[in-house]
DNA sequence: CGGTCTCTTGAGCAGAGTCAATGAACGTGG
DNA sequence: CCACGTTCATTGACTCTGCTCAAGAGACCG
């Protein structure tokens, strides 16, 4: 059985990403009251219409929001991964308007919504690294229009896997290039906007040309500079220069090519 | 000459539909230092990769942002409307993402970024009406993700009418269902990700089946209960009752059919 | 070992794009 | 007040990217 503060660490360590915590900040976060739990996949933490008081943070395991058309089409509007707080926007919004459902079997962390109200009113700096976090959030959505409205197939699936290696690689998760993609290939399509038919072909293709490889559900890309061109991918939406990486970071490791 | 205080009253407002504000909240924001400009039609107020060291804040006019890709297309991923914090994702994120374009002539007000956050720091109410706005913003660009991605030509183009006419309307402009749409066909192509000529047929459809009807650049709504079912439309996500309006206020006076 | 889920591949189709020409609206200067 | 240029809207003909339908192959699991 982890600690209390074993549970919140991650959470510390995401928030210092955002902004230069003091001692007080760690003490006000580790000493946030929250529950925590450990789910399947698939499993659904918040659907669209309730309003939660609580808001989660991914502790281990990757989770998705999505929302469904009347259609009964699918559309991930977005990916969290392990060190993500995944519904922030329950903070001030009352009830919530997209479906979070795990991708993994997971484990998160449930703090109230009225106990981080206080935390980010009472510890301005903490405010401050959540609202980086919120605006970054934004960030990465205005990408993906600009994704699923703008590119073709091959290009808004190459600048997806090069978001997912770079977010993973900020996140401290994969070696090297080689990330876990825990996604079935449905999956990515709802992400991208695609049919599964047809992010099977481009990832065929991608992998016939040698940009990446494939083993069960983990990508590793194989030629960094390459991929990076062909999906349009510049990283400043990311905005993780705002953190503590410099470029020579961000970039360290990946392949040429 | 308007006054300051003339200026800054539409913010007042619009933090006021957020969460309620009391008399200091009120001066606390007509005390801000700001200045105010107005421009044409199409002149950049950011452009990416710049660091603004000031929100700004639409008083009369439109605007959008929008991102380019490589091959030169756009994606236009909002459309703000007077009464708009148009880049509040200044206040804390250093370098910007996309570019800030007004649609037509447009005055706005510009704050010091520093003076805003002292402001979000002193005055929890304000900061916490901030936070909403932050993330109403991107609960519409999850819903644009989705409209891009998941929709048809013809959902597509109903459901962004459907949004604006209730924007517009919660912002106290346009009268009963009609409203200007200030945008050329290419630009309402660019934020729905079609082509201007795609976009022209299906405004013909929609037209020729008397949902709407256009002179100019000006649409009107005829059938909005029909418009609402073509489009796919939910208001969800709009966070309206988060505000100060009611179901039966939202729905007014809009055309049943 | 059968069932289910996911991946893969082919064949044919269609929604939206491209190219191109015409027309309408508007502002400007002579 | 009219001629002209520019921008935007409209329409047709043709193309093509990505979708649909369908079948088969692996992989995993109880």
């Amino acid at each position: 059985m982890p600690t209390k503060e074993a549970m919140l660490a991650p959470m510390v360590r995401k928030l210092a990403m955002r902004a230069a915590l003091d001692a007080q900040d760690h003490a006000a976060i580790l000493a946030l009251p929250f529950s925590q739990r450990t789910v399947d996949s698939s499993t659904y933490l918040v659907r669209e219409g309730e309003q939660p008081s609580r808001c989660s943070f991914l502790v281990s395991g990757y989770a998705y929001r999505q929302k469904l058309t009347s259609e009964g089409a699918r559309q991930i509007v977005s990916i969290q991964i392990p060190g993500d707080f995944i519904d922030l926007q329950n903070l001030f919004l009352g009830v919530s308007d997209h479906n979070l459902q795990t991708l993994t079997r997971a484990t998160v962390v449930d703090i109230p919504v009225l106990a981080l109200r206080d935390l980010v009113l009472s510890r301005p700096t903490i405010g401050r690294a959540m609202w980086i976090d919120a605006l970054v959030d934004a960030s990465i959505f205005r990408e993906w229009i600009v994704n699923v409205g703008r590119r073709d197939a091959r290009t808004r699936i190459a600048h997806i896997l090069c978001e997912f290696t770079l977010r993973l690689k900020a996140a401290g998760l994969g070696e090297d290039s080689r990330f876990e993609l825990p996604m079935t290939q449905e999956q990515l399509a709802d992400a991208v906007g695609l049919t599964p038919v047809h992010v099977n072909r481009v990832l065929k293709t991608l992998s016939d040309e040698k940009l990446i490889t494939r083993e069960k559900r983990s990508i590793c890309v194989k030629q960094w500079d390459t991929l990076r061109g062909v999906g349009d991918f510049s990283e400043r939406y990311l905005h993780l220069r705002g953190g503590l990486f410099s470029d020579e970071e961000v970039f360290a490791g990946l392949p040429h090519g």
